[in-house]
DNA sequence: ACGCAAATGCAAATCATTTGCATCTAAATT
DNA sequence: AATTTAGATGCAAATGATTTGCATTTGCGT
């Protein structure tokens, strides 16, 4: 992912090339982590760009607005994660021990989707599936 | 689900008999509908039951703990719904257009579930699995 | 009826996120 | 290259869901 593939993804999207776009888009591509908001901006700092925490939530709803991010809500956190959206489908392994979330590439779900739409008369756009559990090494420490 | 059966819930669990727990557990064991905090204390009020909403927070936060109740959260929205613990699992079908929340009582998961054990490492506990579309009625007005 | 731990009401705090407004900047236009 | 202006940013204050501290009340064992 080069810069300029970066810039190009911004100005395709009708949106001005700002340094903070492209130090999100590029911090978010090296990745596959899930970074919340407040990770966002502490990273950025820790690398002496000093954005607004309101320009960074800006920012990634703009990003998200626009695919070039996805947002992510996890089942008992509070913030949103962001990732960057390889338009990839696919799910997440969470581990309740350490909090590490895993992408799992693969998917389950698509002829299920086909029996219930023809059940129950739903158009599907979409799902979400998470499994949640303990990791290799947070299941050594569970006694 | 008597009030008998309800008073016995709460005792069993070790907590005290009072009517605010018990009008929140009659109202959710008689609908399969996901409700919020807030409209919580909205129904109750149209019954003329003066609950703080402190207090229903502190209500649900106790029957979700005692596993009376199961909090549900959804792609989008920020606050948690609520929904009365049959001990069925289950899975929602969310429309886009009217936030209809359908539950569905069928799994899609399990044979998976141990094939991405086996795979990973990991000790799965749980999944969570939504599907979002548009409702027969809202799939109409879809232009 | 009494006593105490648990439950409740109320107001204030918290936390993630959003917003209003003044200022600044990218980039199109002269 | 200077000018223009819509869009981007910083800052401080607002928001909305949820939580908490503390005084008061209530359920329930004695
Ligand atoms: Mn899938
Ligand atoms: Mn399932
Ligand atoms: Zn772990
Ligand atoms: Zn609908």
């Amino acid at each position: 992912m080069t810069k300029e593939r970066m810039v190009n993804r911004i100005i395709g999207a009708g949106l001005k090339n700002t340094k903070y776009r492209v130090n999100i888009i590029e911090m978010l591509s090296k990745t596959d982590e899930l970074v919340s908001a407040q990770e966002i901006y502490n990273r950025l700092l820790k690398k002496s760009i000093f954005i607004n925490l309101s320009t960074v939530y800006r920012t990634l709803d703009i990003l998200v607005d626009n695919k070039i991010l996805n947002r992510v809500t996890i089942e008992g956190e509070k913030q949103s994660f962001y990732e960057y959206n390889r338009d990839i489908h696919h799910h997440f392994l969470i581990c309740r021990g350490c909090n590490k979330i895993i992408p799992i590439y693969d998917c389950p779900l698509e002829d299920y989707e086909q029996k219930l739409k023809s059940e129950s008369g739903f158009v599907i756009t979409g799902h979400r599936v998470e499994f949640y559990g303990y990791c290799d090494e947070c299941r050594k420490n569970l006694i």
